[in-house]
DNA sequence: CTTACGCTATAACGTAACGTTAGAGTCAAT
DNA sequence: ATTGACTCTAACGTTACGTTATAGCGTAAG
């Protein structure tokens, strides 16, 4: 009896291609080729391709798999020994891999408690997410209570480096800000700043509507804990800021 | 500062064709790029470089490690524990490949052991090996005891199958000659299987001199068993082998 | 200034084991 | 004769580079 090559792809649970594949490299070649070119397979083929399967499920190359069918006389023993080994190096790395994950998933864990810490020194973004939580209160009618989750889920996340691209980015855009106090807040250039610390808190905590962002400016002279946090920069930036913003916002009444 | 392909690829450890494929693919962009095409990498460049080691050592593929670091929004903490769970599955195929091979391995030695009293039904190659052992100890001191242990050492890897081949070999031999018997030894299809015989059993025990292959052929009539053996597949056949064996090793004394 | 040596560049094939089209022929039933 | 299921070969795509091959760049020594 003789197989066509989907009838032993079927029976096998492998490929058409792969068959094709294995004819191709010699691995197995069917019994019979039909005057039309169709392959046929006959039983010992079946058979060969059992063993093959086999050494295939226990990780051996193709190439590997020939030379020890093809060889009679081969010492399958030692070659199995061989490839245990192989195996078991390959586990070992494995696991040192997934130890090391696991020790990174904790530092970022860790990080995140650490940095939001070590973030009072200078900086600390994370009364923005407080202001959020205030703010939340009276939007949570507005927007429902998804933003406020939004929010926790996000920053939640973060690791010590993504804390500390917010900070740098924030120091960076207040420190315009505080090159250009002179000509006022209306400045081209205060406002192109505002506009990007906007764009900030959209990109790293939640989306800052109008009012959230109006809301945050008042907050900045409203909140001693802002007012010394951002004064610590530059006298009276707080103040300025808050101007800033509402320039900002009247200017971007219309959206 | 800015460093040259072969000064970042010595400080990293990699090639510097590595360094052109991360360029290719864009995982890692050096900062400058002189007129004439030499590449010049920043600081920067190198931070970036560490971290892509670090996940690639951790199994990462690259176009998962430039998602990673081109996303500072990406949430690294699920990447990872994704990633780990991928390890662990690994892992445990790997544990299962394993025990497979050891339970094949010992499938294999265990093996040898039945197939070894299994084949005292029908015929029993094992004998070979006797009169091997027998023959070593007059044997020994013309060869040396290293034969006797290359024939131990051989036979002792054999599969199951190798031994089913064996059998299915010799007993074709046998009932080839078994046709011609009444053409007496000096047949030529009788002397034809005589020489496969004895070249049979170089491929699988042992270097079968003219000598040993003589004292074989005597051991056919001499010992019971083995004639025993033999004239279960037609009576007289041992004696006959005997005969054919000699005029085969006759006729080759110029050896 | 020229030569030489070491470094750098691009281009392109090779690797493992198939997956995936694409275009064309085959077989058996209607 | 047509259709639908199946088959064939050919060739590119995938992953992360290694490995030539060919040619230009840069600097120290003669």
């Amino acid at each position: 009896m003789h197989y066509k090559v989907k009838e032993v792809a079927d029976m096998a649970g492998i490929s058409v291609r792969t068959l094709h594949h294995y004819d191709q490299i010699g691995l197995l070649v069917p019994d019979t080729i039909t005057p039309s070119g169709y392959r046929l397979y006959s039983e010992q083929n079946l058979e060969r391709l059992q063993q093959i399967l086999f050494f295939k499920e226990m990780g051996f190359r193709l190439q590997e798999i020939k030379h020890i069918l093809d060889h009679p006389h081969f010492d399958r023993k030692k070659a199995l020994q061989a490839h245990r080994e192989m195996l078991i190096k390959k586990k070992e790395r494995l696991e040192e891999m997934i130890k090391t994950v696991e020790k990174t998933i904790q530092s970022i864990e860790g990080g995140i408690q650490m940095e939001k810490k070590e973030m009072f020194k200078g900086f600390d973004m994370r009364e923005i997410e407080e202001h959020q939580k205030k703010y939340a209160q009276e939007a949570r009618e507005k927007y429902g209570k998804e933003m406020v989750e939004k929010v926790e889920q996000r920053t939640s996340t973060y690791t010590k480096e993504d804390w500390a691209t917010i900070k740098t980015k924030t120091e960076e855009i207040y420190n315009r800000i505080i090159a250009r106090m002179e000509y006022g807040p209306e400045d081209a250039q205060v406002q192109e700043a505002v506009a990007e610390w906007r764009q900030l808190i959209t990109d790293y905590f939640y989306e800052c509507t109008l009012d959230i962002f109006r809301g945050l400016g008042d907050l900045y002279v409203n909140d001693e804990r802002f007012t010394k946090n951002i004064d610590q920069f530059k006298k009276g930036l707080a103040a300025f800021l808050r101007e800033a913003i509402h320039v900002y916002c009247d200017r971007h009444k219309s959206e």
